[in-house]
DNA sequence: GCCAACGTTGGC
DNA sequence: GCCAACGTTGGC
């Protein structure tokens, strides 16, 4: 059991945004859809049940971190990628050898208030995040570092 | 809606 | 393996 580790996952918020998630049941989903192989590798071999993550909204008005939530299941093949009527479908990926992954999330709380892009960028200590630096990964490691920051930012 | 940055595809 | 063309992302 490795220590628990840290990530920022991003959703369109006109597609499922956080207050999507807590209207979930159980508070939970499943974050299908990614379909870019990095993104895949740290869903497949890193996100770990007990992991924490930020919930960024992308496109959003204005782009930012909404609120916090937990990996509850590690990565696992994404069923929407054999689904031909699905939008995310994917021939190339076959149940028996499948190429693309997802994990489950759980709403933790939302964040006090809504930390947006404009002010992750003025804070000191986060420069090195990638969503910074013009990253389009949709799933992001965060430091623990950077991760206290961001919850002492957002008044926790 | 615009457009810059990025990732993927495919011809050679 | 190179690299131009293309499609997508995402901030504004």
């Amino acid at each position: 059991m490795t220590s628990k580790q840290y990530w920022l996952l991003k959703s369109e918020a006109e597609c499922f945004s956080f207050n999507d998630l807590l209207k979930a049941p159980k508070q939970t989903t499943f974050w299908d859809g990614v379909r870019n192989y990095q993104a895949r590798n740290f869903l497949r071999d890193r996100l770990q049940p007990g992991d924490g993550v930020l919930f960024y909204h992308s496109n959003g008005d204005p782009a930012g971190v909404a609120g916090l939530a937990e990996v509850v299941r590690a990565g696992y093949p994404d069923h929407t990628a054999f689904d031909s009527k699905n939008p995310h479908f994917d021939p190339k990926s076959k149940p028996d050898s499948p190429t693309w992954y997802m994990v489950d999330i759980k709403a933790v709380k939302a964040l006090p208030r809504f930390l947006s892009l404009a002010e992750l960028k003025a804070t000191k200590g986060l420069e090195k995040m990638p969503l910074l630096n013009n990253s389009r990964l949709s799933v992001q490691p965060v430091s623990e570092g950077e991760w206290k920051i961001v919850l002492k930012l957002a008044g926790l």
